[in-house]
DNA sequence: GTTCGAGTCGTACC
DNA sequence: ACGGGTACGACTCGAAC
């Protein structure tokens, strides 16, 4: 039988000591569908040089009779092959150690510790992986297979009447089909609401699912209500079951939740183990996995279960302009629609018109869910395509292992063997090296200037990494010299794999950007921004501590060659006239003077024509005006803190309190008011005057208590605190009152008002009530560290001293402004 | 008792 | 453990006076 398929998620079994990898996706016709595949894993020994062909074949019989004895397995080694290979650019030739349990790879690797073999590798690249790269079954690509329908077969110990799907098929062979259509999977979202945060401490009150022309509540509490999409149930063990039901019956290729790998799975798992409810979601009836770690990942067999959560935060968050990842903040940013309001500490005293709106916030949760799966599809499944690892992967792993396993599936081009994992001896010594010099920033001149133009390089750090060829395996003795502070390192003029597969990722993410531009496609967008992250991320690969391809040197190189890069620039940048205000890494500021925006770009031209390789510099934009401003420290300029106004009339801040979280509110309105202000009139009064009313205002105490909350994330769990900052006595203040409190939350706090006789003896830590806590606020608190100091050092430049202005009314017992 | 600088922490920039 | 370094600024805390 022959079925268009297209691969959706990987997994695999053991039979009689085997590996059999199952391939599960959808048919042509949209039927699901298991494909069971043969595959033997195997790994490399790479051999010393200048053994002989004798010794060769000695060594070969030697690893033929390895064997691993495991718990109901023995695993032998099936075939070895010499092959000429490379290894980090260098020729090597290399015995291939075909063996008949990938699991046993490194307990047979570890029994080859000869003198003649060199090193072992590849035994740490996962099956599935393996499978992927070697047989070239790539994640959702359609492809035609052939093959034997297994129906109520003997094969695998039965395994087609166990698995619930369509179609299970034994693979003689695969062929990707040459066009590829288009795939739309089906989604199911869902969400929970429990009694308690802690997972499993409570019951699960409700559950919600969200699919197409699908939309439904799960619950047992307060039934009479009638709500057309609420479902009730006797007890939480019926709810859960009935739940497992409809994800069954739905049949998603995709289960998506919001935090369900750190939250929902788990609450669902302890609950079902409470209720001795099985959760048998998985096309094989088996329940949801949960993979140990740092982070726990949930996985379902046969149905990718994503949490963008993870997915958003891992790979998204950087182009989000939301301070927070909660499901709100992002709905609002990417689709325009935030969640339902609703009140949890009711829970205790919940009344008939509460649960009505409890079971529609929960609808909405999964809705919301749903949309943000939909909206962000075209991105997980370019990044599947361009990556070649399977979906959940994608949806999971950080920028440091997209860039690796692109890496890991495109080494056959290049005939090389993979580079090892660190192990955890390697990684303490590659942390112990501290930190190389960076990126070069100009300190500004603190003021207000007139018509400035903003250059930036396209890509630095990375057309820096392909220009002077810098990765691992090109470190050399001798070729292009970098001098660093450690010493001088030089690097081959051979291009190595490294900086030619980042060559080819800038040349398709040009080429899809430019396409983008003729064509607005979703897909084109996804795929140019695929290959944006992947570029942009590779040169903190190369500087990361658990890189197989970690090369200190050939970051410290980009580094130090950006730097000597935009430092010869802004020379040239001057010899032309113009007066250089600020850079930093990859831009550079100059005022245009007498010159015309025309004559700007002919000068871009003619320094574009002198960088070297694909060195690139482009015009970021004109600006109509922009502010520098003090440190409040020392008085002199201060790097990465400017505003600029377009001249469309945008404006444009960095750095500034109004773009930082931790300040209240008011102090970021205010000043960005104030340098919507000065940088549309090119004066301070009418921000003088707007500032004098607010600090009126806040000392009338007609400023809300709301505006004044400071927020400030919780960043581990209070044990590991050295210093104890407000935030932090304030989430202990949360743990006295019960409430949940857990790294990563974002606290909230005021600063109130003290006894007269204790004034100026208190911390910041001892004056703080929670944002809910009844109190008034600390009117000097907020004047002297949060509103003056937000606008002090814009009012500055036009040589207003706000502090001293305010000590001054002090002083003279005017109370106010 | 006050002053000052080092250290911790959070957050932003690129 | 799950890119990098540079930078600002608030707050705490202990040494120095």
């Amino acid at each position: 039988m022959e079925i268009e398929f297209i691969p959706v998620d990987y997994d695999y079994f053991d039979f009689q000591g085997r590996n059999y990898v199952e391939v599960i996706g959808r048919t042509g016709d949209g039927k699901r569908a298991v494909i069971i595949d043969s595959f033997e894993p195997y790994f490399w020994a790479i051999l010393k040089p200048g053994i002989s062909e004798k010794k060769t074949e000695e060594i070969m019989r030697r690893i033929m009779v390895i064997k691993v004895e495991a718990v109901n397995r023995i695993t032998r080694v099936l075939k070895t092959e010499l092959h000429d290979k490379k290894f980090l650019g260098k020729d090597v030739q290399a015995i291939k150690v075909v063996i008949s349990n990938y699991k046993d790879g490194h307990a047979i690797a570890d029994q080859m510790g000869w003198d003649e073999i060199e090193k072992r590798r590849e035994y740490d690249i996962s099956l599935l992986s393996r499978y992927i790269m070697d047989k070239k079954i790539l994640p959702l690509n359609w492809y035609k297979v052939s093959g034997e329908v297994l129906s109520n077969s003997e094969e695998f110990g039965g395994i087609d009447a166990s698995l619930d799907t369509d179609i299970v098929l034994k693979a003689e062979k695969f062929e990707r089909m040459k066009e590829q259509r288009d795939f739309e999977p089906r989604i199911l979202a869902f969400d929970i609401e429990a009694e308690e945060f802690e997972i499993g401490k409570g019951s699960i009150l409700m559950i919600s699912l969200y699919g197409k022309n699908f939309h439904k509540v799960l619950t047992w509490k307060n039934c009479p209500i009638k709500q057309d999409f609420v479902e009730c149930f006797e007890d939480e063990a019926e709810m859960l079951e009935k739940f497992a039901e409809y994800v069954k019956s739905y049949q998603p290729d995709i289960l998506a939740g919001y935090f369900s790998d750190g939250f929902d799975l788990p609450y669902l798992k302890a609950r079902a183990e409470k209720n001795k409810v099985r959760l048998n979601l998985g096309l094989d009836n088996s329940q949801p996995k949960f993979s140990r770690g740092v982070v726990t990942s949930a996985s379902i067999f046969g149905i990718v279960h994503v949490d963008l959560f993870r997915f958003i935060s891992s790979v998204f968050s950087q182009y989000l302009q939301s301070e927070t990842l909660s499901l709100n903040e992002v709905a609002s940013e990417l689709l325009g629609e935030k969640k339902h309001e609703f009140d949890f500490s009711k829970l205790g005293q919940m009344k008939e018109g509460d649960w009505h709106d409890f079971f529609a916030y929960n609808l909405q949760d999964s809705a919301l869910t749903w949309k943000l799966a939909d909206k962000l599809w075209q991105d997980m499944l370019e990044f599947s395509k361009v990556i070649q690892e399977p979906l959940f992967d994608i949806t999971r792993d950080r920028m440091a292992s997209h860039v690796e396993n692109h890496i890991l599936h495109n080494l056959y081009r290049y005939n090389e063997i993979a580079e090892k994992r660190p192990l955890h001896d390697e990684i303490a010594l590659r942390r112990g090296l501290g930190k190389y010099e960076g990126a070069f920033v100009l300190q500004p001149q603190p003021g207000l200037y007139e018509n400035i133009c903003f250059l930036d390089f396209t890509s630095m750090y990375a057309s820096v990494i392909v220009t002077y060829n810098l990765s691992l395996s090109t470190l050399a003795d001798k070729g292009h010299e970098v001098d660093l502070q450690e010493g001088t390192v030089h690097f081959s003029k051979e291009k190595g794999f490294f900086p030619e597969m980042l060559e080819e990722i800038i040349k398709k993410r040009k080429q899809y950007k430019k396409e983008y531009k003729e064509n607005s496609t979703n897909l084109l967008k996804a795929r140019s921004n695929a290959y944006k992250l992947l570029a942009n991320a590779a040169y903190g690969y190369q500087g990361f501590f658990g890189a197989r391809y970690y090369c200190r040197e050939a970051a410290a190189a980009t580094a130090a060659l950006a730097r000597k890069s935009i430092l010869e620039t802004i020379e040239k940048i001057k010899k032309q006239g113009f007066e250089v205000i600020y850079s930093d890494t990859d831009s550079i500021a100059f005022l245009l003077g007498d010159k015309s925006e025309k004559q700007v770009l002919e000068i871009l031209k003619k320094l574009n024509a002198e960088l070297p390789g694909i060195m690139e510099l482009e015009l970021e934009d004109f600006y109509k005006r922009g502010i520098f401003v003090s440190k409040r420290t020392t008085g002199e300029g201060a790097k990465k803190k400017y505003a600029l106004l377009n001249e469309k009339g945008k404006i444009k801040i960095r750095g500034f309190e109004t773009v930082r979280r931790d300040w209240c509110s008011l102090a970021r309105e205010v000043q960005s008011k104030v340098l919507g202000s000065v940088l549309k009139t090119g004066k301070s009064d009418d921000a003088l005057e707007y500032v004098k009313g607010i600090i009126k205002k806040l000392q009338k105490r007609e400023i809300e208590k709301e505006e004044l909350v400071i927020k400030s994330q919780l960043t581990k769990p209070i044990s590991e605190y050295i210093a104890i900052s407000p935030h932090v006595t304030a989430a202990k203040k949360m743990l006295e009152l019960g409430l949940p409190i857990r790294p990563g939350m974002m606290i909230e706090y005021y600063v109130a008002e003290t006894k007269a006789k204790e004034k100026g003896k208190l911390l910041v830590r001892e004056r703080i009530k929670l944002s809910n806590e009844k109190g008034e606020y600390d009117i000097e608190y907020y004047l002297g560290h949060q509103i003056i100091p937000a606008v002090g050092n814009i009012l500055e430049v036009f040589g207003i001293n706000l502090k001293e202005m305010a000590e001054k009314k002090k002083q003279m017992k005017l109370g106010e402004f």
